[in-house]
DNA sequence: TGTACATCAGTGAACGCGCGTTCACTGATGTAC
DNA sequence: TGTACATCAGTGAACGCGCGTTCACTGATGTAC
């Protein structure tokens, strides 16, 4: 049954990405080990051989699903010109419907922020690094604005992402959730 | 051991109250309906008297939860003499280091903001409405801007309050929770 | 290079525990006459 | 107004279930000589 070194680390990371779609779909304290692994192919008594805990693999997974979405801002916000088309391109990637219809897929920050909340110090720290990854992504934006103050726009910025995409997806109104992506995509934007 | 109706709704009252409070704290999921009613002075067995499920009360706590987070900022706006400056007073009270250490008194969008995205639909539709009343509160401080405009600021700025509370709480680095605090206020009112 | 043995990835059953929900029971409240 | 009875708020035990974690076991991989 021994699998090869390079078999288990493949495990490992198989493990971790399902874990890190299962919470964002499903939330953290509601996805059971046993669902994670189901959906890695696996047994749930061979996840001690990979994690210590639960913890462990909330923390890791957070770290991934951030990797992620920031990877992917960062790709948004290079792919245009002028750092103000880049700015605009990752913050309408951010908060499309796409995104909204997609939280396995999309930012942790979003799917699982009030839970993150209550996470334990190591999670907690990887989430403050990947937000002020995204932080810095957009900051890049800002140009001709002077360094603190685009920080601090920065930051006013992200965590507007974060509450507008949670609240898209907290309203029951279609119509409703389209006008909250759009207000605060033209309030980041028209700054 | 029969109460009195008044007794009754008294208890029902204080159920409700309780929940509000511990689901604010540790969450919808990770908060059993024991712990619940222990904290209401009750034993677990009563609760189906006055409930028909867990989600019934997830749904009439977070209700009562929204009412006093939109009458306090009602409340803030209120107390100044422009609209202006009370818009200044109701986002310098959400965006308040009190507020952020208080999750169990505070905003359910901010404290269980993920956890309502996934919530059943009577759920969804209570947050929706409360949040509907803080964009109201918050559009009456955009004056001389027109309606719709207006709404639309405030949408993107609830959003911010929500995304910026959650967020100031994720943080490990109390210096940064600050700065999220403060941008956020800074972004909502130079606007 | 070949062999003997130790290691350990993954399985499947089991652990104690707390979950949401149900139920028989109690006795005070509410109702009907 | 007084009495007999039905109602039902709250208790405490129990239901089946899934949770995170542990463990004996397996057999292929890795290591030492």
């Amino acid at each position: 049954m021994r699998k090869s070194r390079e078999e288990a680390a493949e495990t490992r990371r198989r493990i971790i990405a399902s874990a890190a779609g299962e919470f964002r779909r499903h939330g953290i304290a509601a996805t059971g080990l046993a669902e994670i692994m189901a959906a890695a192919g696996l047994t749930h008594g061979g996840f001690y051989r990979h994690f210590a805990s639960k913890g462990q693999l909330v923390a890791e997974a957070s770290a991934a699903a951030l990797a992620g979405v920031t990877e992917r801002m960062e790709e948004a916000a290079a792919s245009r010109k002028s750092p103000r088309k880049g700015l605009k391109a990752a913050v309408e990637r951010y908060l499309s419907p796409t995104h909204r219809d997609a939280p396995s897929e999309g930012c942790p920050l979003a799917a699982l922020g009030s839970e993150l909340a209550r996470a334990d110090t190591d999670t907690r720290e990887i989430a403050t690094a990947g937000f002020l990854k995204l932080v810095d992504t957009i900051a890049g934006g800002f140009d001709g604005v002077r360094r603190d103050a685009a920080r601090a726009r920065a930051i006013a910025a992200v965590s507007t992402l974060v509450g507008a995409l949670t609240m898209a997806r907290i309203v029951t109104d279609e119509a409703l959730s389209e006008e909250i992506l759009r207000a605060a995509r033209e309030s980041i934007l028209d700054a």
